[in-house]
DNA sequence: GTCTATAAGCTGATAGAC
DNA sequence: GTCTATCAGCTTATAGAC
């Protein structure tokens, strides 16, 4: 009996696993697919048709994982902050903005080449009246905001770098690492290439660097 | 008999000008609202309904001077396309940089806040699939561009300005300075301000030049 | 959990009276 | 030139059989 009793558990919980496997895959592939078309058409040009044509499930099937479609798009959204916090290599007082800067902007040049769609839905959320990171923006990354500025002002202070106002050095930081996932159509189309490449990456990082740390007061 | 004619003559005239000054007037006032609601929500997320509301035309009405949304989209293009053009003062090979790319960048940063909408459009037909900027990037776009590189490189030879890659410099500018259009509600969420005031894009422009012009190798 | 069928509403566009 | 009425198609979302 206590044979039975154990193989019944068992067997239930091998298929609980199983469908908690199959949910969760599901989930996932419903949040990739998503994530590739809200960064390709935005919030209001993506429709929920296409996001399940993608996974190549019923609409329905989609809509019952995510009950709406902004439901989907917040989930999109979510998950992409976690990438985007995670990733984010802080810059510190402590280590010299000779390294800290380069670092930054090194990392945040080569995440808008490998995670262009966070970059993309974010540019379009603030675009547009969707506007769902207003939260995240008044919360945790006004947080990371602060902490930046204040790390600038640090370095003001030792005199490793120029008086620059740190909030609108932030700015220009974001603005000029973005563009290589938000304008990399419009760069590409300029400079003749079907698509940025290898070489057009380095460029970029080497121009901002050049440009921004000399800027800032810090000798090659 | 003479007079009869001739008058009848400027009857019809005075019609018809009258006639071609509410064409003016409504292809003028439907331009305006469409501008201002592809600016807010992007080409997918405008309705016709909600410019013809605008501007308080039945819809059947703008799209009798339109025929298609696609159409009335290119013309908001076009005639931002056009003030774009004529405000853009380009930079010259002969005038120092020092005065020239300052002058540059208080000028594009003043656009982003006179004109918002034209970056915005631009930026979300770049950022997603619609694309009729590709035309114009590809020819009188491209033109411009290809002009000011060549004016950098001029710099360059003259030691000028330091050895900094055109291309890349020139998309540095572009995205540091429309972000003060594009990603306006970003900031103003970060810096606690329910919009950017005066001083903050003095700010933006003290920063800018700050940072570009001595990152290029202009002294103070 | 999955999927077909369908509701309910909106969108671009047109026909046709004035 | 203007506007009412309306169409055909698509969109989100749900009901209900399996």
């Amino acid at each position: 009996m206590h044979e039975i009793i154990k193989k019944t558990v068992t067997k239930n919980e091998s298929i609980r696993r199983k469908l908690t496997d199959i949910r969760q895959d599901n989930l996932q592939q419903i949040l990739d697919a998503a994530e590739n078309i809200f960064a390709d058409r935005g919030f209001r040009g993506t429709t929920v048709a296409a996001i399940a044509d993608n996974v190549g499930l019923p609409k329905a099937n989609v809509l019952y994982y995510f009950k709406t479609k902004e439901g989907l798009y917040k989930g999109v959204i979510n998950r992409l902050l976690t990438i985007w916090m995670d990733n984010m290599n802080e810059m510190s007082a402590d280590i010299h903005p000779r390294e800290s800067l380069r670092n930054y902007i090194v990392n945040k040049i080569h995440q808008s080449r490998e995670y262009p769609n966070a970059s993309r839905i974010f540019a379009d959320d603030i675009l547009h009246g969707v506007n769902y990171l207003r939260g995240p923006l008044e919360g945790e990354l006004k947080d990371q905001f602060d902490r930046t500025c204040d790390v600038f002002r640090c370095w003001i202070d030792k005199q490793w770098i120029d008086d620059v106002n740190p909030e609108h050095l932030i700015f220009m930081l974001w603005s000029t690492t973005q563009a290589y996932a938000d304008h990399s159509l419009q760069m590409s189309i300029l400079m003749n290439k079907p698509q940025l490449d290898d070489s057009d990456f380095e460029q970029g990082v080497k121009v901002a660097t050049q440009v921004i740390l000399k800027g800032c007061g810090l000798s090659d």
